[in-house]
DNA sequence: GGATAATTGCTGCCTAGGCAGTAATTGTTA
DNA sequence: TAACAATTACTGCCTAGGCAGCAATTATCC
C-alpha cells in the first residue's frame, strides 16, 4: 500500500522528519552525559553490545549498528588503549579478531548504564507500557521493511535478514 | 513511570537502540538516491522546508531538525551557488537572511521527492494506515518528551515547546 | 538613553564518519 | 588442487558535522 504521494508529500508529516528529529534529539541528550565521563556515544555501544553477548568482533557492531567500518576500528583502538576491550585473533577463523570486556570495561558499562536509562525514563515518562511496547513494535517493523527495500537495491531480491551475532564466541588467543 | 531499570538494561530492547538503527537504515537507503541525481540529504532538507514555507532562515531549520548552523551555512552556500536558493537579507530584522526557493530550486524539489515517496512506500509497504499513523503519533510523543528533557538540562524548569517558523515571511531587499 | 544581553549568521579548527583500497584468511568451484 | 570470489579488519584520504568565537543587529533593563 502507498501511503505517500509524491504530489502531495510534506517533508513535516512523514515518518522520515520524524526519525531524524528523534536521532538528532535523543543523540544531543545523551553526548553531553556520555562526555561529562570521558566517553562517546558510540564507545558506549561498543561496549554494551559486548557486555549484552550480542556482538564479538568488530563486524557483528557494524551491521547491527549499521555503522562504518574504518570509523569502528578506530573506535575500538582507543577503547583498548584504555583498557577498557581486548582483541584477541580467533583460531579458528583467523580473520576475525574477537573483541572482549575487561573488568575495567565492565565497570564502565556499570557507570554509563544509568545515564541512559535516566534519560530515556524522561522521554517516556508518560508513556503506558503499551504505547512503548507499540513504538518497539512499529519501530521493528519500518526497520524491516527498510532492509528489504535495501537488499532489493543491493540487488538481492531475496530479503536479507540482519543475521547478527551468533550464539557463543569461538576459541581464541591472545595476539 | 520508569519504564527501563539500570540492572536490567539491554541496549537491544531499548527505544534508544532501534531509533539509531532506523535512523541508519533511512540514510543508508536514501543518500545513494540523492547522490545519483548529485545531491545530499541535507540539501534536500533545506530545498523541502524552504518549499513547504515550514522555514524562511537558517536558523528554522537549525532548530527544527536540530542541525549545526555551521554546517548548514556551508549547505546553503552550495545551494546558493548552484542557483537553487536565494540569500535576502531581511529588512525588518537584519540579523535576518531569508532565504528562497528559486524556479531551479523548485524544480530540483520535483525532481528528487519520488526518490523519497518510493523508498519510504516501500520501507512502510506493509503498515495498515493506523499503525502508520500511530507510529507518527508515538514518534511525536517521544520527541515531545525528549525535548522536555533537554529543555530541563538546560536549566529551564520550564518545557520549552520547539517554536519552528512562524506564518508569513518578513519583506527584504535583496543583498 | 546607554550599557548589557540575546539573536542571527558566519568562519576556522578539529574530530568522527563515509569511501576506496589492501592484506590476510577462508570459501567455492572448475 | 589451483584459480577465483568472499569475508574480516585495517589504513589513508576527504567531507560533513560539532564547537567556539566573532561581527552585526536587535531586545532588555536600569
Amino acid at each position: 500500500m502507498k501511503h505517500y504521494q509524491a504530489k502531495t508529500y510534506e517533508a513535516r508529516n512523514s515518518v522520515g522528519y520524524q526519525v531524524k528529529r528523534t536521532y538528532a534529539l535523543m543523540l544531543d541528550a545523551l553526548e553531553p552525559a556520555f562526555a561529562a565521563h570521558g566517553f562517546t556515544y558510540m564507545q558506549y555501544v561498543v561496549l554494551m553490545q559486548l557486555r549484552s553477548g550480542a556482538a564479538h568482533n568488530l563486524r557483528d557492531i557494524c551491521v547491527s549498528f549499521r555503522h562504518d567500518s574504518g570509523a569502528l576500528t578506530r573506535v575500538i583502538d582507543l577503547l583498548a588503549e584504555r583498557g577498557l576491550v581486548e582483541r584477541r585473533r580467533c583460531e579458528q577463523d583467523r580473520r576475525k579478531v574477537n573483541l572482549h570486556l575487561t573488568p575495567a570495561g565492565l565497570a564502565t558499562c556499570e557507570q554509563l548504564i544509568p545515564l541512559v536509562v535516566d534519560r530515556l525514563n524522561a522521554a517516556v515518562g508518560d508513556f503506558s507500557r503499551t504505547e512503548l511496547d507499540e513504538l518497539n513494535r512499529l519501530l521493528g517493523k519500518f526497520i524491516g521493511g527498510m532492509e528489504r527495500e535495501l537488499a532489493r537495491a543491493a540487488g538481492a531480491p531475496d530479503a536479507a535478514p540482519a543475521p547478527v551475532a551468533s550464539g557463543t564466541p569461538e576459541p581464541e588467543a591472545v595476539t
